[in-house]
DNA sequence: CTATTCTATCGTAAAATTACGATGAAGCAG
DNA sequence: CTGCTTCATCGTAATTTTACGATAGAATAG
């Protein structure tokens, strides 16, 4: 146990939820947050922006990458880091599926 | 270690971390879903629907609940579990608000 | 070449999550 | 009252996540 059962879900649901998952931690929201405001897209100084040590800020660099909402390009000594443009508009449109649904139940209801 | 430094964040930051992490999961992914879609707001038929324990769902229940998504109504013997409309809403935007950033670094950029 | 800088990865510890059986509480049926 | 159904909670185990120091690798500076 402890393991999520993912093969009983749909791939639709699985594919939200690993989305929610990679969204699921502040560190990465900042990150996003800062990559999507710089137009020079920042490298390691996202280390410095964040209360974190540098390890774990390359984790989560990790795992917004594995669900490749970002991206990293080596410059010389550093990565680049952006946002992925595509993969962008690709999450939001699911998340924006899964909330334009209608509520069935109304206030009414229970 | 291993707990999240939330302190340091905005409470912005946390907040869509806070409901990315209710999403975080497929059975509540599918637990929604299947909210969304009944226009008699079920109840423990929950447990038959989903592939896992009763003890498990009611602990998804009770996540779900805790950032206030659904409420629950105890009818006689049964609960019923509805979405919560203007949370639903709140949600939704708060996501949107996130997605509708436009990305400042473009492809050219890295 | 050597030193320095930047970043990824390893190893590890603490904590949180996921899952389930067992148990308890609350309401209904008889 | 007794039994049955429905659901929440407790206790526990397996797994995953979060975090950091230490270390390694790669590119630049001198």
């Amino acid at each position: 146990m402890g393991s999520t059962k993912t093969q009983h879900f749909t791939s639709d649901q699985n594919q939200v939820a690993a989305y929610a998952k990679a969204l699921a931690h502040p560190a990465r929201i900042a990150i996003l947050q800062h990559l999507l405001k710089k137009q020079n897209c920042i490298c390691g100084d996202l280390v410095g922006e964040l209360p974190l040590a540098q390890a774990t800020v390359s984790q989560h660099l990790k795992e917004l990458k594995a669900v490749g909402l970002i991206k990293g390009t080596v410059e010389g000594t550093s990565v680049c880091y952006c946002i992925d443009p595509q993969k962008w508009e690709e999450v939001r449109d699911i998340f924006m599926n899964l909330f334009s649904t209608p509520v069935a139940c109304q206030d009414n209801c229970c």
